[in-house]
DNA sequence: GTCTATAGAAGGATAGAC
DNA sequence: GTCTATCCTTCTATAGAC
C-alpha cells in the first residue's frame, strides 16, 4: 500500500466516477475508464476485480456524498424550519451545480437496481434526521405557523424543485436556450426564489 | 402491407417500447425485445433495420404522447390559470400512474443524446402553447392576482413536483415503504394537494 | 414474411512476461 | 505494479433456406 498504489487506485476511481456518472453502468466501457485514467485496461481488474465491483465502489461513495450534506444540517437543533429551508436550497443547489450529472445517475441506477439504496438509507443518522424533521414540522403545524401537507409530501415537494431541473437538464436547458436564458444563471436565482415559493405555500 | 405485417410490426414496436422504457437504450437487448414480441430476432432487422432505428421510432412516438396531453389543454383559451393547474395535476399524474417508466426514460435518453429533443419541441403547437401560457400568467401578475416568479421557474416548479417522484421512484418508494405508505395512494393524494400547494404559493 | 445459422465486432476478464 | 496478448462471451447484424 505504498504511495504509487494509492495514486493509481485513486486515478482509476476518479475516472470511473466520471464515466459512470455520465454514461451510466450499462453505457460505460472499461476501456474508456482505463483511457481516462491513463492506464491499461487490465489494471482495472487488478484493483477492482470486475466492472460490477468498481461500479459499486463508485456508487456508494458518490451517493453518500450526496445525502451526507442534507442530513448534516437537517439534524441541527439550532435552526428552525424556515432557516433550514433557506439553508438547504442555497447549499444543495450549489452542490448540484458542481455535480450536475449526479441526480440523473443516482435516480437511474437505483431505479434499475433497487438494492443499491438499502445500504444508503439504513444508517442511524438518516433515521435520526428524518424523525427530527418530522417532529419539528409537526410542532410548527401544531402552533399554527405552517399548513399541514404531511411530512413526506412536503419533503418531496422541496427536493423535487431543486433536483428535478438538474436531473432533467437536457430538457430544461433546451427550453431555457430557446428563451435566451442561461441554465446556471437561472439555477442561481432558484437559490432564493425556492425558499420564497415554499414558505409562501407553507405559511398559515 | 397486409394485416399480418401490421400485426407483427406492432407487436415488435410494443415490445420494444416496453423494454426500452424499462432498461434504456444501452441496457436493452434485441434478443429480449424479440422474445417479448414472441418472434425471431432477425425479424427486428427486417422491419426496423437496426437497433438505433427501432429506438428512434419508439422514442419519438412515446415522447410525443407524453407532451401532447400537456400542450392540448394548456392551449385552451376557456380555462383560467387556476383551472389549468388543477386540471394539469389531475390529468398528468393519472397519465404517469399508467406510464411509470416514462419520465426516467425520457429524462435519461435526452440527457445522453440531446439531439433527440429537437424534433419534439420545435413544433408549432408547442411554441403556441408556451406563448399563450406566458401571456396568461403575465396578465394574472399584472392584475395583482398572482405573484411573479417568472414563467420558466413557475413551469419548472409545477412540473417538478408531479414528475420527480415518478422519475425517482426507486428512492421515493423506498422511503415511503419505510413509513408504511403506499406509493400509488400517495400519488393519488398529490392530485389535489399539489394544486393547493402551488396556488397558495402563487396567490397574492 | 419468418426462420436457422453464422458472420463480425466489441466488451469483460485472465494469463503471463517484465 | 503494469503491460501485451488473448480468451470467451455476448451482441448486433446479415445470408440464405423455406
Amino acid at each position: 500500500m505504498d504511495n504509487k498504489e494509492l495514486q493509481t487506485e485513486q486515478k482509476i476511481f476518479k475516472a470511473a466516477a466520471e464515466v459512470f456518472e455520465e454514461k451510466g453502468l450499462d453505457g460505460s466501457r472499461m476501456q474508456q475508464i482505463a483511457d481516462r485514467a491513463g492506464i491499461n485496461k487490465s489494471l482495472l481488474h487488478y484493483y477492482y476485480r470486475s466492472k460490477e465491483k468498481l461500479f459499486k465502489a463508485v456508487f456508494s461513495l458518490v451517493a453518500k456524498n450526496m445525502f451526507k450534506k442534507m442530513i448534516h444540517f437537517f439534524s441541527d437543533p439550532n435552526m428552525n424550519l424556515e432557516e433550514k429551508i433557506r439553508f438547504f436550497y442555497r447549499e444543495h443547489i450549489t452542490f448540484l451545480q458542481k455535480n450536475p450529472y449526479l441526480p440523473a445517475f443516482l435516480i437511474n441506477e437505483i431505479n434499475r437496481n433497487p438494492d443499491l439504496i438499502r445500504q444508503l438509507f439504513e444508517s442511524e443518522e438518516f433515521v435520526h434526521a428524518r424523525n427530527l424533521m418530522k417532529e419539528q414540522y409537526a410542532r410548527d403545524v401544531e402552533s399554527g405557523n405552517f399548513l399541514d401537507y404531511r411530512p413526506i409530501h412536503l419533503f418531496i415537494n422541496i427536493v423535487s424543485m431543486s433536483v428535478f431541473p438538474f436531473a432533467a437538464r437536457g430538457i430544461i436547458q433546451f427550453i431555457m436556450n430557446e428563451e435566451g436564458l442561461d441554465f446556471n444563471e437561472e439555477m442561481e436565482k432558484r437559490k432564493t426564489m425556492l425558499p420564497q415559493f415554499v414558505l409562501k405555500a407553507l405559511k398559515n
